[in-house]
DNA sequence: GCACGGACGATTGGATCCAATCTGGGTGGA
DNA sequence: TCCACCCAGATTGGATCCAATCGTCCGTGC
């Protein structure tokens, strides 16, 4: 996006904010007591602020004035909401990438897959995510319609911390290489519908699952 | 979105800030020298950093380390995006909203097209840009779907300064208030189709005329 | 005449300080 | 016992100050 070499430190503490996120050090509905978080990350105030504002936009936390900053909460309802905007946008997306892919396109694409399953082989959740997201985004910023991938990073962004318990669970994680296979090969045979129909039904399990988590555990208060 | 009654020195620049890029106070490609805005807004810049922070995630402000906030540039790639989004994202707010609405909602939506042509009538540009505005999002707002409004607040936003424009012509000006009066028709009916295809029509003409006025004023270096 | 480099002014980035507001607990009274 | 009120600590909001960086202009050397 704002493609920025120099740093900032309110890059490096949104950088902080968004694993700590990601990996429920800020658990949904935590309180974000900006004195000790920026004391955890070594810089004032004034940088945090910022970076909350982004996430605030983002809707990654919620903002009340005078009262701070929390790690929003997502509710069942949001949760479908937002997978299904996502399968209108993704298709979208796909439908405009799929014609401009070269074959080194689809080789790259079969790299980032590999690196999933090399990170579901070692169990590591983290670089999972953080390559699976990789591999579904060099597919949509294929398109070249950068504002269509800028929304759908929001709406990933507003599932990472349900996303990351999800591949806690082993099945989730076997089963994703052979989702990405399949869609390799409507990729291979350049098929965008197929592959549109076949990434609705990854999307699919994953959103069951994650309702599925969501529901387990009912607001902490 | 974020229901705030309390009112912040940032959340009064925020809203300053809109209508400044609305319009046209503050033109695509200018700079946003924090200090001297920070003055006319009688606020230190602290506030109105944070308030540019959050028009920067929605697109209105590009950010580049250390040099600082410009206000954004859209390109006709940027534009014909914008709106072949909206097309598929208010679509889909059409048909959530129109099996939901009551009579009295229908006929809020019929007196805030009546506000749309008094201001017309008026040649009041922003009072028109405003409630026109109000009008179409109490339609897209009725499906309760708050992330997709949000979405779709983005993407009008990210058009604002240019809408201006297209309100500025009393060609324009004339013929919203027919379209309004067809939608208002199917909206009786509760013709969902019908709607989205008035809709679409409408939006045409829009993005033709913006896309006219983008094209006359090349950008400015 | 032109390219390069350094210094200065302008502007942004961040830290610290103070004021405003909220939350929770305690006290007094009905 | 319960409710209203008030006070104190905690936390956020904003202003001011200083450091870091950028862009420009001028001078120097080739």
């Amino acid at each position: 996006m704002t493609a920025e070499r120099r740093v900032t430190a309110q890059g490096v503490v949104l950088a902080s904010l968004r694993t700590d996120l990601l990996t429920g050090v800020l658990g949904p509905g935590d309180q974000i007591v900006q004195e000790s978080l920026a004391e955890r990350y070594g810089v004032s105030r004034v940088p945090l602020r910022e970076a909350l504002k982004t996430l605030e936009s983002e809707g990654q936390v919620v903002y009340f004035p005078h009262r701070g900053y929390f790690v929003a909460e997502l509710s069942v309802a949001d949760l479908l909401e937002v997978y299904r905007l996502r399968g209108l946008l993704e298709a979208e997306a796909i439908r405009h990438a799929v014609p401009t892919l070269s074959d080194a396109d689809v080789a790259a694409l079969a790299e980032l897959a590999a690196l999933v399953d090399e990170a579901a082989a070692d169990e590591d959740v983290l670089a999972m995510t953080s390559a699976n997201r990789r591999f579904h985004f060099a597919l949509f910023d294929a398109g070249g319609l950068p504002r269509l991938s800028r929304l759908l990073h929001q709406l990933w962004d507003a599932t990472d911390a349900y996303r990351a318990l999800y591949f806690q669970e082993q099945v989730n994680r076997d089963r994703v290489g052979g989702e990405h296979a399949d869609m390799l090969l409507a990729l291979r045979a350049r098929d965008a519908e197929a592959l549109v129909r076949q990434h609705d039904a990854h999307r699919d399990h994953s959103v069951g699952t994650v309702r599925a988590i969501l529901e387990r555990r009912p607001p902490p208060e």
